[in-house]
DNA sequence: TTATCTTTGTGATATATATCACATTACCAT
DNA sequence: ATGGTAATGTGATATATATCACAAAGATAA
């Protein structure tokens, strides 16, 4: 909570490494044009990015690091909708709704990101179509994981629960068994939808059947097999 | 389950009362190639209009009736993801992943649809932006308002589940305070994430607290505030 | 008609998990 | 140091809801 964020008011799009898969259709001149609509910004770790009903006046790409992406409506509880991976758009699902942002976007760990105009981003949509494509997918595709994990979760008991989350990590965000899970246990349990102290107890249950050990917040999967089929079974 | 769809060839996409908001985009020379790769076809009540793991070669416009949008995947219960209503197209989040459907769709009431080509679908996104522009906004909105909805499914207890079920039916899907639900006990259970008994239990309390009346699936809002005051603090 | 199946309501019981309570540790600021 | 706060583990209890069991009503088929 100490940095501000370190603003570059001039950037690359043409030269930058983390271009995703979008700008890869962009002509020259979107590029330049681009270029001059983008901002880097850089952020610690449990920093806020955006939050819940500010403006969307800009889209957000995740250049590095992890977000998760949360709700925290009113008096109810918090709630991570997914932990988003580099090199993808915060939040675009909200940008055709009103024009607020739907949910907040926090650092998990160290992050930079680009801020780009929106009218800027929506004129590619609406003139360069396979730009359009390329967003559309990736919003369909973000749209049937979060659903799939969402329907898991309902049909699940904490057990499965707490294997998919695991495997999510391991597979997914990490593709390592070993790794430092980029959450307290608290907001693990928000997550998938659990409490604590189920998620520790559930955690030491794991523990005890040596299916994974854990220090602190390092977890390595000791039984990969064991593990998937409780997630299937759980 | 005794009629078989009723496949007209010829369909004239120009002069469709049904039009979506996208195709209004689309040129005469467009629209033409869409009459020409479009097929309308009627289903009843409780057929199945597409299902999961069926191959996506071609995009379902819903133009008239109610379709539930549901999952079912190997030994788990069924999950129905969202009532759909017309003007709407179904399916819409798979074609980018792989080439299967995620999720099947049945109908609720007498659903007339068109079957349109998934390649010509494609090339309009891809060719006109304003195209791609209307359906990313589509599944953008579709996107927020499930996520929303589940959130608050796991936030919620049964009798909040319930009245937000209630209150989705009369304001965005009828439009009134009195209609016929096109669900059963067990369906209003999957789509809610409950059990058939505790929909019934709860239904029950609210008919004895006057906050609606029930004559088999005919439902009416007596009390509207006290209803949406039970989705907000269930 | 009778028989079978589906839908629905409702009471009794079982159970998973939330909640409460408390202890421990680590970290930060003064 | 030292006091305060946040994160974590773990046992006891409370509770919401699933599950089981059964009955009644309608629909469907023989």
């Amino acid at each position: 909570m100490f940095y501000q964020p370190d603003y570059k008011i001039f950037s690359n799009c043409q030269t930058c490494d983390d271009r995703s898969c979008a700008s890869q259709t962009l002509s020259v001149s979107e590029l330049e044009l681009l270029s001059k609509n983008c901002n880097e910004a850089k952020f610690e770790q449990g920093e806020t990015i955006l939050a819940e009903g500010s403006r969307t006046s800009h889209i957000i790409y995740l250049r590095e690091g992890l977000v998760k992406e949360y709700g925290k409506s009113g008096l109810q509880e918090e709630y991570i909708l997914q932990v988003v991976k580099p090199h993808s758009y915060l939040g675009l699902h909200s940008i055709y709704s009103d024009t607020n942002n739907h949910y907040s976007y926090a650092a998990l760990t160290p992050v930079r990101v680009c801020y780009i105009d929106l009218n800027v981003f929506s004129q590619f949509i609406k003139e360069n179509g396979r730009f359009g494509y390329e967003i559309l997918s990736s919003v369909c595709n973000d749209s049937l994981n979060n659903y799939h994990r969402f329907i898991d979760q309902h049909q699940k008991k904490i057990n499965g629960k707490l294997a998919d989350a695991i495997l999510y990590f391991a597979i997914v965000i990490f593709g390592k068994n070993k790794f430092d899970l980029p959450l307290s246990r608290k907001e693990l349990a928000y997550l998938i939808g659990t409490s604590r102290e189920s998620v520790s107890k559930q955690i030491s249950v794991f523990v005890k059947d040596k299916i994974i050990s854990v220090d602190d917040r390092n977890i390595k999967i000791l039984d990969m097999n064991r593990l998937q089929n409780i997630s299937k079974v759980g």
